[in-house]
RNA sequence: GGGAGAAUUCCCGAGUGGCCAAAGGGGGCAGACUGUAAAUCUGUUGUCAGUGACUUCGGUGGUUCGAAUCCACCUUCUCCCA
């Protein structure tokens, strides 16, 4: 089984543009691909992961991968599956996000002899000259043509500026840039890319007379059909500061039913046989799967040992006991304490668990707090120092979120 | 350039002088049930020392005993005409 094969298999490949010469092409490991990252954040998030794992895949049977971080377009903005305006980052962001994207992606990539490139598109779309770009490309843009991608009719109805209509024209132009320079011949993205992507596509036959190819890959959405990775708090990073690796593991150890062999399969690199093994689990036998999930995923991004120490934190929780090596903690000082005493409210608002004392009361009141496994009943409790003879007190907040406040 | 309309709490969206911390839905959080799942049911969802006080309905002023609601100006957005 090839490696396109093996893509199609995972379910990971949704629109191609030429099906058989691609398949040709990245199974005898001559394609050069490019994916583009746009700098919107600081931090690669799981939607990202999605298409490093491809690029990884490929990069392994031979192809050569092209990370592009958008630096030049992220001043732009990318209208496509948004339904509001973008807002305008500055230089100074952009930038920042740009060098973290760096340094999360070389963990992850290959970088070394020449086995994969990392660029940014500021490099070109930055010097570009208004008239000359308009002359050189924009001709090969037709204006009817644009409005009838999927991504912009959306933004008919909503509004849609002229500096977000032109994102397609500048993305077209990278994958036109790169085919010069780097005889890249063809592009990688996420579904809602595709238009973008063909825009590319097109300018290089137009211009080159040369034929270059697209390939998008599934979102991965859940059987709700909404975009998996993001949580009520944001989305989930992929930086241990932003996600750590305990909730990181806990995010895909929480998944639907529905949605673990899809995510095993697009996901992780275990063989699809395995999978399968997996796939065939039924009833609360299940969460053996989400397991192999959350620490496969846990051990991509965040190493062997982390992934080890998430599982084992989150088992000795759930089991029974409680493993207090591994969970969140909270240094207490004198300062927070009144008496010797501190309330559980004051305690709770420290530790982060929750944003008011309302809603600290509110939790207390439905009984959704226990200090040391016994249910807080009394919204204004307090504990004393004596309380934390080993050294800490666990705090729990409903099922799931448990927190250590150490003295 | 001319004309019409909109802006409400996390989101959508009601409210057009006091009964409004503001209906309803979504989402979130918690409880029950479970398998750390889903579905369902229940409670809750501005802040705080909580029978009360304080801050909130795009912004700034004004009218009024009293303003999310009326007036003026400003900002942003949408629509129609050019």
């Amino acid at each position: 089984m090839g490696v396109y094969e093996e893509l199609v298999a995972r379910g990971l490949i949704a629109q191609v543009t030429n099906e058989k010469e691609i398949r040709e092409m990245v199974n005898s490991g001559k394609a050069v691909f490019y994916i583009g990252f746009d700098p919107t954040a600081d931090s690669l998030h799981v939607g990202h992961f999605m298409a490093l794992c491809l690029m990884k895949r490929l990069q392994m049977a031979g192809n050569k991968p092209i990370a592009l971080i958008g630096g030049g377009t992220a001043m732009i903005g990318d209208p496509s599956g948004r339904t509001d305006m973008r807002q305008m980052m500055t230089t100074e962001t952009i930038q920042h996000n740009v060098d973290c994207f760096k340094k999360q992606m070389s963990r992850f990539i290959d970088f070394s002899d020449d086995k994969a490139l990392l660029v940014n598109n500021a490099d070109w779309l930055l010097d570009l000259n208004y008239v000359e770009l308009l002359r050189e490309v924009g001709a090969c843009f037709s204006v009817n043509r644009m409005l009838t991608a999927e991504c912009y009719k959306q933004r008919m109805e909503k509004g849609l500026s002229f500096l977000e209509f032109n994102y397609m024209i500048m993305q077209s132009y990278d994958f036109y840039a790169l085919y010069q320079k780097y005889g890249c011949n063809m592009q990688f993205g996420g579904d809602d890319q595709w238009s973008n992507m063909l825009g590319g596509t097109e300018l290089i036959r137009r211009k080159l007379s040369k034929d270059a190819h697209a390939m998008t890959i599934n979102l991965l959405l859940n059987s709700e059909g909404k975009k998996m990775g993001k949580t009520q708090s944001g989305a989930v990073w992929l930086s241990a500061e932003k996600t750590s690796p305990f909730d990181f593991y806990q995010y895909w150890r929480n998944v639907d039913d529905a949605d673990v062999v899809k995510c095993l399969k697009m996901l992780t690199f275990l063989p699809l046989e395995e999978i399968e093994e997996l796939a065939k689990l039924e009833g609360s036998e299940i969460n053996k799967a989400k397991e192999v999930l959350a620490y496969e995923l846990t051990k991509l991004i965040h190493g062997e040992e982390e992934a080890e120490k998430a599982q084992e934190g989150a088992r000795a929780l759930f089991s029974k006991g409680v493993d207090t090596d591994n969970m969140p903690t909270t240094a207490l000082t004198d300062a927070d304490f009144t008496d010797d005493a501190i309330s559980v409210l004051d305690l709770m608002l420290k530790c982060g668990l929750i944003g008011t004392k309302g809603e600290g009361k509110r939790l207390i009141q439905q009984g959704g707090v226990s200090l040391d496994d016994n249910k807080v009943t009394d919204m204004f409790a307090v504990i004393s120092k004596a309380d934390f003879e080993k050294g800490y007190v666990v705090v729990k907040k409903g099922k799931k979120v448990h927190h250590k406040a150490t003295l």
